[in-house]
DNA sequence: TAATTAATTTAGGTATGTCTAAAATATTTT
DNA sequence: AAAATATTTTAGACATACCTAAATTAATTA
């Protein structure tokens, strides 16, 4: 139980390779993390030998870097608390949709074990976050996650929103304004060949969302 | 409303000068922050250079530093952070009174107005933190407080436990033993000249405490 | 396959915040 | 008022986490 003690960019850089990565299945290039985290590829290479040397991922020059299965506990446990921080705000603190990621994304850094398993029962253990993505338990277990997006599905079908991917505030204010929240019902009417846009109906109304926007909203079929 | 932004070491620096300056009236000398912040008195004249810079402290070589008019302000807002958070941790998350100081001292650096406001509407806007200090509001404003210990009082005299100074677990610990919380009342049965303790009755239960334990304990005379 | 382009790493540099050792100044003791 | 001691500052280093420019390696195109 030696807890290593990382610094909050070491954090960072965890938790981007490991979401890069596909939940650690994946190799990851230099170049997609430092455009996710905005940082000079050759600062990448830098934070790649600390991270190797740590052992918490696995890198071959000018190859890749694969995250190990040191790193993956840790990448779950920032992202357990970046999740649980991220339901405290949405539901105790009345923070809306899009203004809880940038927060989160500073208390996730805040370390004390004691902290976060306090917040999760006062939480009563949530199961997902405002965006509905999963959150790990204490012992790093994490639910399925949906990959099917409105975008997937035929004309005709149903799904109800499961999962929210990207946290732009832009793509909220949308969200917003198409009312999609986690639990809304989605039925699909056309599919646009011209611009492969999709026709939707919520509630009653029918809107047309384009291709970026169907496939960054995940649903469960119904 | 130019909103400058500090490091959490500049800020550290601030509140400790803040709280060595008794409210900003004294001097603070630059080896009593060093002893605060268990940081070399070398490294504490470079971080005074730069905080002067700023325009946060004044500072004469060799002679002291004086926290200014907009330091004061800074050193208010984290110290509102800092003791929001414990009300926070011990009202919500259980935590015990010895447990919330250190957390709070990272909490305390996440730098979120919404945050933090809307955590104090949440709290009820709570005066005072879970030692008795006051918490200033929004605006800075903060209440007086008492400064009469139990060594203060004379013999027959009573008191209600209004603030705990230290926040050694140690202290916490003996307070605990002691069964003495915010609001307990005290009252004085005997000052011992041999080493300067003095013997109070607390619930009926006369106890003996030392001088530095009576020095510790603030009260408001009744 | 050779040339070109793209990705990655290395080399060398900067700001921040710390340190130790030495110099400068202030305070206390004799 | 010297001398001794204590405090504070300066000088020079070091780790962290970035950067730009140049070198190396890989991938793509001709
Ligand atoms: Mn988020
Ligand atoms: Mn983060
Ligand atoms: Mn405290
Ligand atoms: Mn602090």
């Amino acid at each position: 139980m030696t807890n290593i003690v990382l610094s909050k960019s070491e954090e960072n850089y965890l938790k981007s390779i490991y979401n890069l990565s596909d939940s650690g299945s994946k190799l990851v290039t230099t170049n997609s993390i430092s455009k996710i985290l905005n940082i000079e590829p050759a600062s990448v290479s830098d934070m790649i030998k600390k991270l190797s040397k740590k052992n918490l991922i696995y890198h071959q020059k000018y190859k890749g870097t694969q995250i190990s299965k040191n790193g993956i506990k840790i990448a779950l446990q920032i992202i357990r608390k970046h999740r649980l921080w991220e339901v405290f705000l949405f539901e105790k603190l009345n923070f809306k949709w899009d203004e809880i990621h940038e927060v989160a994304e500073e208390l996730e850094h805040v370390s004390s074990n004691q902290l976060i398993d306090n917040l999760d029962k006062y939480l009563k253990y949530p199961k997902i976050d405002p965006h509905g993505d999963p959150i790990p338990n204490k012992l790093g277990e994490i639910d399925f996650v949906d990959k099917i997006s409105i975008y997937d599905l035929n004309i005709g079908q149903k799904g109800i929103v499961s999962r929210i991917i990207n946290e732009d505030e832009e793509f909220f204010n949308l969200l917003n304004k198409l009312k999609i929240e986690i639990g809304t019902e989605v039925k699909i009417i056309d599919k646009i060949e011209y611009d492969s846009s999709i026709e939707i109906l919520i509630n009653n109304r029918s809107v047309i969302i384009s291709k970026v926007v169907a496939e960054n909203i995940k649903i469960t079929k119904v």
